[in-house]
DNA sequence: GTAAATTAAATTGTATACAATAGATTGAAA
DNA sequence: TTTCAATCTATTGTATACAATTTAATTTAC
């Protein structure tokens, strides 16, 4: 009869090859972000502000599955290195309003290559890569429902 | 003509919700295992413990993708609950063995019912699971290599 | 129109992670 | 055997994450 422990163990779960492949893919994303001057946290936000400019903490939070806890730290890093700037909305005082600056922009130019490093760094066949793709953005989209 | 930037947008990142997927999944987990007293980390090096009863720092790391900088405080907090020991070993001082306690022996049967109640909680049907755990653990295989 | 409820950020406290370094011990090489 | 290199754990410093609370502003109820 088989363990009926067998379920507590680690190379049961699915969580844990999640954790580790997330962890280790960010870990490698390191020498290439390093050479601009961001952290992960903070290349995914900048991400998201090449793309649509400006956009308040709510909103971004709600792209990054980030609380303000989170991010009001990496923002205000962002706003010191002169990426983004950060104002309060004048008609609702509580909505800050982050925004990108000519700066922030320019650093797109040169986090272009990024994506195409890590693809070269992380040993994945194409329809592996397709399929997890697939598979965790389906998974993501069952978590704003709570 | 296709935008440049293309490959710098979230939703084109492989890593991203893979990123988002663990760190949600792990916040699952807290209801349960504060039932338990254990944190994420905590409860993964238990499991290691509860399979393997005994163990050093370096290949417990290697087991969880950890080092001792990470494993060092979480490990002595396990010691401070109970669940485990921690002693140089006398041939090598160098080497720390941890070893599970009666007591760490024991919370196994408190934690035998969360991997169904995390099942339950995380929306996926079995074949997309199993694509999951296939291809994550693939892709696991491949960091040890550099 | 004001009290109560809600909302958005920020703050506080705890727990990871990990790079880099330090400290101690052991192993290897000469 | 003695010096140098390698190994293992711990420490330090930085940066997340997130729960819980706080603060300030706005909205809703009445």
């Amino acid at each position: 009869m088989k363990d009926k422990y067998e379920v507590l163990k680690l190379e049961n779960q699915l969580c844990f090859p999640l954790y580790v492949c997330s962890k280790e893919i960010v870990k490698r994303y390191k020498p290439f972000l390093d050479a601009i001057d961001l952290t992960y946290t903070q290349y995914i936000a900048m991400m998201v502000l090449w793309e649509h400019k400006e956009m308040n903490v709510k909103e971004l939070g709600s792209y990054l599955f980030l609380d303000s806890g989170t991010l009001t730290p990496v923002l205000k890093k962002l706003e010191q290195k002169g990426y983004i700037t950060r104002k309060r909305d004048s008609d609702d005082e509580r909505v800050l309003h982050v925004a990108i600056t000519e700066q922030g922009e320019a650093l797109k130019d040169r986090a272009i290559e990024i994506p195409a490093q890590i693809g070269r760094c992380v040993q994945l066949e194409l329809e592996d890569a397709q399929k997890l793709f697939e598979i965790t953005y389906k998974l993501l989209g069952t978590f704003g429902e709570e």
